[in-house]
DNA sequence: GCTCGGGACA
DNA sequence: TGTCCCGAGC
């Protein structure tokens, strides 16, 4: 059975606006650690995958594994019901075929219940890969969202080049072109040095990493600080398979580069990392501007060993980037000819988009 | 003639946003007293009853009634003419067949003036029974309207019940049931059970009937509170007749219960609520909390003497909510098999909506 | 505070 | 399908 407190309904109402768009149905799969939830967006171009980590609920408890299967539609009607900082108590039994939510007001005068019926899904858990990106671009995620949706005016396609200028989003339209270069903050503030390891430390030291990459290109330290992505494990009976954009057959599979190589040996530096990294994105919402170095507020950082040059569509990026809601920061990370992962961390988990490269160039 | 001036045409503006899906021609009834317009709604389900009182003009005269029939949708089109905060006047000859209206900015700097056609109604005027109630229900009006409105995303119909738990609003929808449980605020914080006559009570000095009440439950004590409605006095030519959705026949015939019953004997007590009642609720919009009791801003007041359960369209609900821009509260008046009323009041007068319940219980 | 876009309702 | 209302962005 599945027993969940969330204390700001506002969470779950703000996950299931950024994917009710792209998945229509899917599994939120509940186990000991949290629940997830991973789909492919209906035309199989984007993968969406979602954390809710079972330390970012006021209480939680799941005995054993329950995959439950909803409508998204359904599930953003119910939330709707719920306001924003009411209590949430979700519950669900081993067998149930409904989930069960409880909305509390704060003062408690009103208590809402709900029961939201459950559908058998296809349990396509998918294999999401663990990949090694050359390029890692952390910023505001309101920037983010403002850089694609000016240059969806513009055009259907936008065009990320990682180098060691920055990062720049370029996009050609019929009636004008743009292109938008952000610079790492760090970077010109700080020069020379190694940076590595202490990016989370502090993104003070980290202006040197990026002048040996230059001398030396080695995948080293990126690979060091890789966000690791585990929620496919031990599931993977399938593989994601991602068309981009049904027209394009040619388009990057979603299949990782140099699938396991590495991947002990990095563990250690990663692992210490991995305990820094949740902690640094792990305030979502309101303390944004003036925190810690941790959340570079306002920062953008671009991390890069070589050069990337990939083409998506802006539509998609357009979408993911409703979830600024949740997390003021996000970050991309890209190797040429793999799927770009659009990352928002926040206090009660993740929200990560898998969008294959266009690779006409179109 | 008429002439009256409104210190506020935002009054008239929110009463016909109110009014406007529900109604398309009605006659404004002027008269000494105010203005009166009753209407049953296009399909005969539910129907509306505006007063703006004499006294709640800055200045007001009517030598003789007049009707003016109105096209709701015209009169609409010429309020959107007025600002807010514009003064505005109305003026109407014996036999006119236009209404004059005037509109002046607060600086007399601009001053506006249109004529809308009027046309000849058949003058159904509703004889609206005066009901002695089972349940009221007082609460602010903007979470009346968030409840119907969450319930009405999973359901067409409510299903109210009123019992001393409180109030609940319960839904059952295809992909979700819901249900709103709102306790009485006061009832928790006072106890005495009898959460009533505090109410208005300890405005004036009415308390003890609801003690009353509890002991011995009768009816006695909200008809001694009873909100009486006299719109129809001396006009009930004909009895109103609403058919619940037009499917079903046997739906709740819009008559009174005890026609007349009473209706002296409550006379003096009524009338004393009655002068003071108005006053209780006249402060519409922005004084809000904290208040007087009399407003219970942001309290919920469950009021019963029998237990009540009733099933109403919740379309209709939705819409009748549109009219918590008139005032911060609302009340809702049951007795089992009778049609709903659902009340605001403001500091000219009110708008007051009849529902007959759904039989079925579908 | 005003304008634009998206979603919901008629 | 068009209009109205609500929310988000500028």
């Amino acid at each position: 059975m599945l027993e969940a407190r969330l204390n700001e309904a506002a969470t779950l109402k703000r996950l299931l606006d950024a994917i009710k768009e792209l998945v229509t149905d899917a599994n939120f799969e509940c186990n000991e650690e949290g629940l997830t939830l991973q789909a492919m967006d209906n035309s199989h171009v984007a993968l969406v995958a979602v954390k809710l980590k079972a330390s970012g609920f006021k209480r939680y408890r799941c005995d054993r594994p329950i995959p439950l299967g909803v409508n998204i539609a359904s599930f953003t009607k119910v939330l709707k019901c719920a306001k924003d900082d009411d209590v949430c108590i979700l519950k669900a039994n081993d067998d149930a075929d409904v989930l069960s939510l409880t909305y509390e007001a704060r003062n408690t005068d009103r208590i809402a219940e709900y029961e939201m019926k459950l559908m058998d899904i296809d349990a396509d858990t998918l294999n999401i890969p663990d990949t090694d990106y050359d390029a890692r671009v952390t910023m505001p995620s309101s920037e983010f969202g403002r850089i694609v949706r000016d240059l969806s005016l513009l055009g259907e396609s936008v065009r990320i080049e990682v180098s060691k200028e920055g990062v720049r989003f370029i996009s050609d339209g019929e009636a004008a072109n743009g292109n938008v270069l952000l610079r790492d903050t760090q970077a010109s503030t700080r020069k020379g040095g190694s940076s590595s390891k202490q990016e989370d430390a502090e993104e003070e030291d980290e202006p040197e990493e990026e002048e040996e990459d230059e001398d030396k290109p080695t995948k080293k330290k990126i690979k060091k600080e890789k966000v690791k992505k585990e929620e496919g494990e031990g599931k993977g009976e399938e593989d994601v398979e991602m068309n981009g954009d049904g027209e394009e057959d040619d388009e990057q599979e979603f299949k990782p580069k140099g699938e396991d190589d590495e991947e002990d040996e990095e563990e250690e530096s990663s692992s210490k990392k991995r305990k820094k990294a949740p902690a640094k994105n792990a305030k979502p919402s309101k303390k944004a501007k003036k925190d810690d170095d941790d959340e570079l507020p306002e920062g953008v950082k671009v991390e890069m060993n070589a050069h990337v040059n990939l083409t998506f569509s802006l539509k998609y990026l357009v979408n993911f980037s409703k979830s600024s809601s949740l997390s003021n920061v996000v970050q991309l990370m890209m190797s040429n000819d793999v799927p770009l992962l659009v990352s928002y961390e926040f206090g009660q988990g993740h929200i990560r988009y898998y969008l294959a490269p266009k690779i006409g160039d179109d």
